[in-house]
RNA sequence: GGGUGCUUAGCUCAGCGGUAGAGCGCUGCCCUUACAAGGCAGAUGUCGUAGGUUCGACCCCUACAGCACCCACCA
C-alpha cells in the first residue's frame, strides 16, 4: 500500500491524466487494493467456476519449492542462474560388475530408487534389470532402461531420484517407482535417510556424503562444471523440487483460446516481435500452481472433513452444506499474488455484477507495461478475461522498453543505479540521494559500492528538470529497442526545449499582446509566403505527431516537434517575424501577429500530451489572443492537419531564402568575419522567387547585411564567392587570396568527386536501362547542377590566381 | 539447446533499395533587445566481418563474430 501511493504520486507529478475520482456505480473509487472485498469476491468466484469446469484440481506433484519462504512457487517465479560448480561420479557395485553415474548433487542419492541407462546402450545393456548397491544406505536399486538417457553425456548411467528431481519424477513414473523424499520442508535431511545424515541441512550433508564415498572408494572422480542453478524470484534461496499438496491451474484449453484471440488480431502488440514470445510461452505452457504457503493474500476456499475430503465452496456455510453439516477446516494456503490480477481487467470493474463500467471499459484500448510482465500478468489476463467475460481485456498491448542506466546496466536497489523520477522532476541533492539510496537495504555490505556508483554518477546530486522535461525525454528515447539507457544529459537536452518554448511564447506575447493579432476580420489581414510557410509546416508536422500516435513512435512524434518548435519555428520564423512587424503595411504586421499567435496556439496544442504542464500556462496567456475559448487547454481539441493549408509554393520560396541566407553566413563564417559586423552583400542575380523584395529584406536582417547589391558582375575581389541557385554571391570585404584558394579548391575536389560518382552511374548502361525513370532524371539533373558548380567555381579559382 | 533483438559519429540512438542523420559532446566566432539552459558556423563515419542478390546495398539474403535478453528437464 505504501508503495501503491508512491506509484500513484510518481504519475500525478508526471501530469498523468487519469479520471482520478472516478467513481464506480457502487460509488466506490475505480482504484483498487489486492485485498479490496470486491477484488476478494470475483477471486472466489473465479476459483470455484474453475473448480466445478474441472481447471483447478488438487494434487501431489513435484513443484518449485522455495526452503526460505516454505512455500511452493510457479516456474515463472524460478530463476535459473549459471554457477561455477562441480560434477562428481560415483560408484554403485552391483554382483560382478559396477556402474558409475554423474551428478551435481551428490547427497540426493540418498533418495535414488533406480540407476536408468538407455535400452540401446551397448555397456549397459546386459545390467538392465539387476540390482546395484546404494552405498551409504544398504538398500539395493534396479537398474532400468529409459530413453530419456542420454548415452553420450556423462557415463550414460542416472541416478534416479523421484523426489527431487523434475526428471527423475517422469522416469520413476513410467517405472512405477515410489518416489523416497528425503528432505524436510526447510531443506534438511528427514527420516527416511539413514541416521547419520538426518537434520543435516543439504550441503553440509552433500560435504558429509563425499567424505563418505571418498571414504570407501567409491568417488570416482569430481570435476569443474557449469551449473545451473534455480533460485526463488522471491528470496533468492535456491529452488528444491519437492513432493507436495498443491492447487493447479489446467492452462491448456485457457491458453489455446489466448492464442487464437492473439492470431486473430483482437489484441496487438506493440512492437509486433512480442507476438513471438507470447505464442512460444502459450504453447509449451505447464500447469500452474496457484497455491503458496504464505500467510499473506487470498485465502483459498477450499474446506476439508476429517476425512480428507475437498469441499470447494464461496464460503463456509455453503462448504458445510456440501459436507452434510460435518466440521470443516480451511485450507490454509493463500494463492499466488497474480491470480488475483490476472483478474484486474473485469474484477475491478464490479465482475461478477453485470455492471455499467463492464460494458463501457472493457475490453480497453491499451495496456502499457514491460516485456518482463507478459508471461505473468499479461497472457494470464487475456486467459482469464477471455473464459469469463468472452471479451478480450485491451486491444492493444504496448510493450515499453527496460529503462536501464547510462552504462547500460540493469536498475537494482543493490547497485544504487535506480532513478526515482520525483527526483528527476524536483532535482535532490548527493547527500540526500544517497541516504535515500542506502536506507533499508538488505544487505549492507552494498552500501560502498553504492556510494561509489552515487559519487561517480551524480557527483552534484541531481538538478531539477521538472515534469515536462522528463516526460519529453521519456517520449523521445522511445524507440522500439528493447532496452532504453537514461541519460541524464539527454533530460538535460530536453529541459533547454522546455525552456525554448518558454522563452518564444514570451517573445511572441511581448509582440502581441495589447496589439490586434488580426482577431477582426473586417481588418485586412497579408499573409506572406513567410507566413504561409510556417502554416504550411504547421500541417506537415500535426500529421506527422498523428501518425506517430498511431504507431506509437513516440520517439517520432516528439523528435517532430522538436524540430518544428526549434528548428523552424524559433530558428526562421521568429526572426522573419522580426522583420515582417517592421514592415509599414498595417495589413502585413497584422498578418504577423495572426500567424505569430495562431501557429504557436496550435504548437502548445500539439505539445500538450508531452509537455502538459509549460504548454497550460503559455496557453492560458496566448489561447485569446488566437481568439481561442476555453478554460484549459486539457478540454481543447487536439489540432488537425488541413491539407488545403500545406503551400508549396511558399514552401519552395521559403527554401530559396534560406539558402541565400545559409550561404551567407558561411561566407561570412569561412572569412572568419565575426557575426556582428554589418557587411555588403553583392549578388549577380536576384533570388528566384516570387516577392523578391521581401527575401531580400529578409536575408539583409537574418545575415546582417548593411545592404544587398544585385549587380551584372561581381567587383574584381579576391573575396569568397558562394554559388546559390543561378546567383552568386560576394561578401565585400578583404581576404586572404591564398586561403581563399584553398577553399575554393578543397570545394572543387567535392564537386568533382560527387561529379565523377555521377558519370559513372550515368555510364552504366544496366542503370540507365533499369533504373526507375525518375532516378535516371534526377541523376542527369544532379550531374548538371554539379558541372555548373564546377565551372563557377573554377571561373573563381582562376580569377584569383590570376588577380595573384 | 531453442528463440528474440541489437552491432550506424567520441557517447546515446533514429533511419532508409537511389547524395549517411539527430541529441549530447567537440572546435571556432558571438552577451545581435525571446532565449548564453542561447545564436551562427564547423569537424567527425571502410553503417560488426565475409560472401550473395541488384543497374545500385547501411537497408534484402546467407554465413560468421560479438553483445543483450527470454525460454528450456540433460544427470
Amino acid at each position: 500500500q505504501q508503495s501503491g501511493a508512491t506509484i500513484t504520486r510518481q504519475m500525478r507529478r508526471l501530469g498523468a491524466s487519469a479520471n482520478w475520482e472516478y467513481a464506480d456505480t457502487e460509488g466506490q473509487k475505480a482504484g483498487y487494493f489486492t485485498m479490496d472485498a470486491k477484488m476478494s469476491r470475483a477471486v472466489v468466484e473465479v476459483f470455484v467456476r474453475l473448480y466445478e469446469e474441472g481447471l483447478i484440481y488438487r494434487g501431489k506433484r513435484l513443484v518449485n519449492w522455495d526452503p526460505e519462504l516454505g512455500t511452493a512457487v510457479s516456474d515463472l517465479e524460478v530463476d535459473t542462474e549459471e554457477e561455477d560448480g562441480r560434477i562428481w561420479e560415483i560408484r554403485y557395485p552391483g554382483e560382478g560388475f559396477s556402474l558409475t553415474v554423474a551428478t551435481t548433487r551428490p547427497e540426493t542419492m540418498l533418495g535414488d530408487v533406480a540407476v536408468a541407462v538407455h535400452p540401446e546402450d551397448e555397456r549397459y545393456r546386459s545390467f538392465i534389470g539387476k540390482r546395484v548397491q546404494l552405498p551409504l544406505t544398504g538398500r539395493t536399486l534396479p537398474v532400468v532402461a529409459d530413453e530419456y538417457v542420454d548415452p553420450q553425456f556423462g557415463t550414460g548411467a542416472v541416478k534416479i531420484t523421484p523426489a527431487h528431481d523434475f526428471n527423475d519424477y517422469q522416469v520413476a513414473k513410467r517405472h512405477n517407482l515410489e518416489p523416497l523424499n528425503i528432505l524436510t520442508l526447510d531443506a534438511r535431511i528427514n527420516d527416511a535417510a539413514p541416521a547419520a545424515y538426518r537434520g543435516l541441512e543439504r550441503f553440509e550433508a552433500r560435504r558429509r556424503v563425499l567424505a563418505d564415498l571418498r571414504a570407501q572408494n567409491l568417488l570416482v572422480s569430481e570435476k569443474p562444471y557449469k551449473l545451473r542453478v534455480p533460485k526463488s524470484g522471491r528470496s533468492g534461496a535456491i529452488v528444491e523440487p519437492m513432493l507436495t499438496d498443491q492447487w493447479f491451474v489446467a492452462m491448456e484449453s485457457l491458453a489455446k483460446d489466448a492464442l487464437e484471440v492473439v492470431k486473430r488480431g483482437e489484441v496487438r502488440f506493440i512492437p509486433a516481435h512480442w507476438t513471438a514470445t507470447y505464442n512460444h510461452w502459450l504453447e509449451n505452457i505447464q500447469d500452474w500452481t496457484i497455491s503458496r504457503q504464505l500467510w499473506w493474500g487470498h485465502q483459498i476456499p477450499a474446506w476439508y472433513d476429517d476425512a480428507g475430503k475437498i469441499y470447494v465452496a464461496r464460503d463456509e456455510q455453503a462448504a458445510r452444506k456440501q459436507a452434510g453439516g460435518k466440521s470443516l477446516r480451511r485450507d490454509p494456503d493463500v494463492l499466488d499474488t497474480w491470480f488475483s490480477s490476472q483478474l484486474v481487467p473485469f474484477s475491478s470493474l464490479g465482475w461478477p455484477e453485470q455492471t455499467r463500467d463492464l460494458d463501457t471499459f472493457l475490453p480497453s484500448d491499451v495496456l502499457a507495461t514491460g516485456n518482463d510482465i507478459i508471461f505473468f500478468w499479461v497472457a494470464r489476463m487475456i486467459m482469464a478475461t477471455r473464459h469469463f467475460t468472452g471479451k478480450v481485456p485491451f486491444r492493444d498491448v504496448y510493450i515499453n522498453a527496460i529503462v536501464r542506466d547510462a552504462e547500460g546496466e540493469k536498475m537494482s536497489k543493490s547497485k544504487g543505479n535506480t532513478l526515482d523520477p520525483l527526483d528527476l522532476i524536483d532535482g535532490i541533492s548527493f547527500e540526500a540521494l544517497l541516504a535515500k539510496s542506502t536506507q533499508g537495504l538488505m544487505k549492507p555490505e552494498h552500501r560502498q559500492r553504492i556510494e561509489k556508483y552515487l559519487r561517480d554518477h551524480f557527483p552534484q546530486g541531481i538538478p531539477a528538470f521538472g515534469a515536462d522535461a522528463v516526460r519529453f525525454t521519456f517520449a523521445s528515447l522511445a524507440s522500439f529497442a528493447i532496452t532504453l539507457n537514461f541519460d541524464l544529459s539527454r533530460c538535460e537536452g530536453y529541459r533547454n526545449f522546455c525552456n525554448k518554448l518558454w522563452n518564444a511564447t514570451r517573445f511572441v506575447l511581448m509582440n502581441t499582446e495589447g496589439k490586434d493579432c488580426g482577431a477582426d476580420e473586417s481588418k485586412p489581414v497579408k499573409l506572406s509566403f513567410i507566413d504561409r510557410w510556417i502554416i504550411s509546416q504547421l500541417q506537415r508536422v500535426e500529421a506527422e505527431v498523428v501518425q506517430g500516435f498511431e504507431e506509437y513512435r513516440f520517439d517520432n512524434l516528439a523528435g517532430a516537434i522538436y524540430r518544428f518548435v526549434w528548428d523552424e519555428y524559433c530558428d526562421w520564423y521568429l526572426e522573419l517575424a522580426k522583420v515582417q512587424l517592421q514592415s509599414a503595411d498595417e495589413a502585413v504586421q497584422r498578418g504577423t501577429r495572426r500567424t505569430l499567435v495562431r501557429v504557436l496556439e496550435t504548437t502548445l496544442r500539439l505539445a500538450h500530451p508531452l509537455i502538459p504542464f509549460i504548454t497550460e500556462e503559455l496557453w492560458q496567456k496566448v489561447a485569446p489572443l488566437a481568439g481561442k475559448k476555453g478554460d484549459t487547454i486539457m478540454l481543447a481539441p487536439y489540432p488537425k492537419s488541413q491539407p488545403e493549408k500545406i503551400d508549396e509554393a511558399a514552401e519552395r520560396d521559403m527554401a530559396v531564402l534560406k539558402e541565400w541566407t545559409n550561404a551567407t553566413r558561411n561566407l561570412r563564417a569561412e572569412a572568419k568575419l565575426p557575426p556582428g559586423e554589418r557587411l555588403l552583400l553583392y549578388a549577380t542575380a536576384q533570388p528566384r522567387v516570387a516577392d523578391v523584395a521581401l527575401t531580400t529584406t529578409a536575408v539583409q536582417s537574418l545575415a546582417r547585411l548593411s545592404a544587398l547589391n544585385i549587380v551584372s558582375a561581381l567587383p574584381d575581389s579576391p573575396a569568397p564567392v558562394a554559388v546559390v541557385g543561378d546567383a552568386r554571391l560576394m561578401l565585400y570585404k578583404e581576404v586572404d587570396p591564398a586561403a581563399e584558394a584553398q577553399r575554393i579548391s578543397r570545394e572543387i575536389a567535392r564537386v568533382t568527386a560527387e561529379i565523377a560518382k555521377c558519370k559513372a552511374k550515368l555510364a552504366n548502361p544496366s542503370f540507365v536501362d533499369r533504373a526507375p525513370s525518375h532516378v535516371v532524371d534526377q541523376e542527369r539533373q544532379r550531374l548538371a547542377s554539379f558541372e555548373e558548380l564546377l565551372t563557377k567555381l573554377q571561373e573563381q579559382l582562376k580569377k584569383l590566381r590570376g588577380d595573384k
